[in-house]
DNA sequence: GTCTGTTACCTTACGATGTAAGATACGCGA
DNA sequence: TCGCGTATCTTACATCGTAAGGTAACAGAC
């Protein structure tokens, strides 16, 4: 119970909690303890306050993640389009899987979230706007946008589910992840796996590079609304 | 407690519980109701048996996920290079596309998953083993087979995450989802809704064929060790 | 037949989760 | 100083995954 004594004890100084301390807060869990350390209690606990509180500030815990979601996308570098369409689109690529991988929970969340907020909104305006200005119909734009980012977003999502990091040693991996069973079974796949990618040097990062280039140059020789050129 | 004429009743015949009749289950389940719905009661009510059998017959919870993924799998055709390379992987893309969306679940559990079902397995086998029959190097496959599946995955994770649904009418959303301030603030954005995605007819699906024809008639093309004809 | 061991299933229990409902304490204009 | 609106906390509940241990049904041995 309070006593006179604690009242005029000095106070802890605490700022005022609000949506968007919440929200970075979160963000900052997430990334330190991946998302199912999200929890309200846990939540709460690292901004000095009880569960609850946060309800004052956010509707719920989806729309935490919705806020999560759209801080990732303000991280996101807009396209300049400046130095031509391809060179726009392709900082604008690698800006987007930089934020992903550094908030590796992100792609898994956009599976559930279908409300974008207002910087998710503005990344997409500036894409479309840079397609739009730099001679893409309305139709193929729509095309170059589906295809550019299911690109992006699909490779994250395999980049994040491999069973190593990029800096790792794999050539001492290679043992127990072919397993002479595996090797007779899958041969193609053990292949693949031993001399390629095990490799050392070898980077999965590397392959994004190669997939965008493709992707994007391919997509700037069918730029005019005449029929695509590849067909 | 059981009675004399419990014990002469005819049993119920219940099927024996299986690790394969838990993993079709919780499929179905899923299927219906979403993933949320897969909770170790609600499944084993489905099969007329209490939450804890099920552990004589998974490890735990992430092991019938796991299983849960490598089912979907197993649904995909694996490809038939007789018709040629592009062809075999137009197919088998399209199969992996209908799996994923008979199951949209799927492509929000691979992202956690890191160790690949037998089907998982023997689906990537036959996936290189096309690329490299057809005259891929080990090391063009691997560029290959990273650009599709990411295209693949990708173009699924943001067809399940769309607002609406293929069939749709979207010309009576267009009001409610295009607000003046939207349209004002997201000039591109709005124009790209307004005059071709939301416009009768369209559907998000045609999408894939664009972007999958692109990538797949490219990547015929660079199918040899030379530098690729792109660059 | 009865005995015994194994297997398959059930019961109970625990800590954690999201959040509804209501109590409390703080900060500011009067 | 007072009171009031609002930010915060307390308590409570249903539901989750699963640990621990109990029970019932069938197998083969005798």
């Amino acid at each position: 119970m309070p006593t006179r004594a604690d009242r005029t004890e000095p106070k802890p100084p605490r700022t005022p909690l609000s949506r968007d301390r919440a929200l970075r807060a979160a963000v900052e869990l997430a990334d330190a303890e991946g998302i199912d350390a999200v929890t309200m209690r846990r939540l709460a606990q690292t901004l000095g306050v009880e569960a609850m509180s946060l309800y004052h500030h956010v509707a719920n815990k989806s729309d935490i993640l919705d806020g999560m979601v759209d801080l990732v996308f303000a991280e996101i570098d807009l396209p300049d389009d400046r130095d031509g369409w391809v060179q726009a689109m392709t900082a604008r690529a690698t800006s987007v899987r930089a934020a992903l991988t550094r908030h590796r929970w992100a792609v898994g969340l956009m599976e559930s979230r279908t409300s974008p907020g207002p910087a998710t909104l503005r990344h997409h305006d500036a894409v479309i706007g840079c397609c739009r200005r730099s001679g893409f119909s309305v139709e193929m734009t729509a095309h170059a946008f589906s295809l550019m980012d299911s690109y992006i977003y699909g490779f994250v999502l395999q980049e994040i589910s491999l069973p190593f990091e990029d800096g790792d040693d794999l050539s001492e991996m290679i043992d127990t992840m072919l397993p002479p069973a595996l090797v007779e079974t899958y041969p193609y796949f053990a292949e693949l796996a031993s001399e390629f990618v095990l490799r050392p040097g070898y980077s999965y990062s590397d392959e994004f590079t190669f997939g965008l280039r493709l992707v994007l140059e391919t997509l700037d020789t069918v730029r005019t609304p005449a029929p695509p050129s590849f067909a």
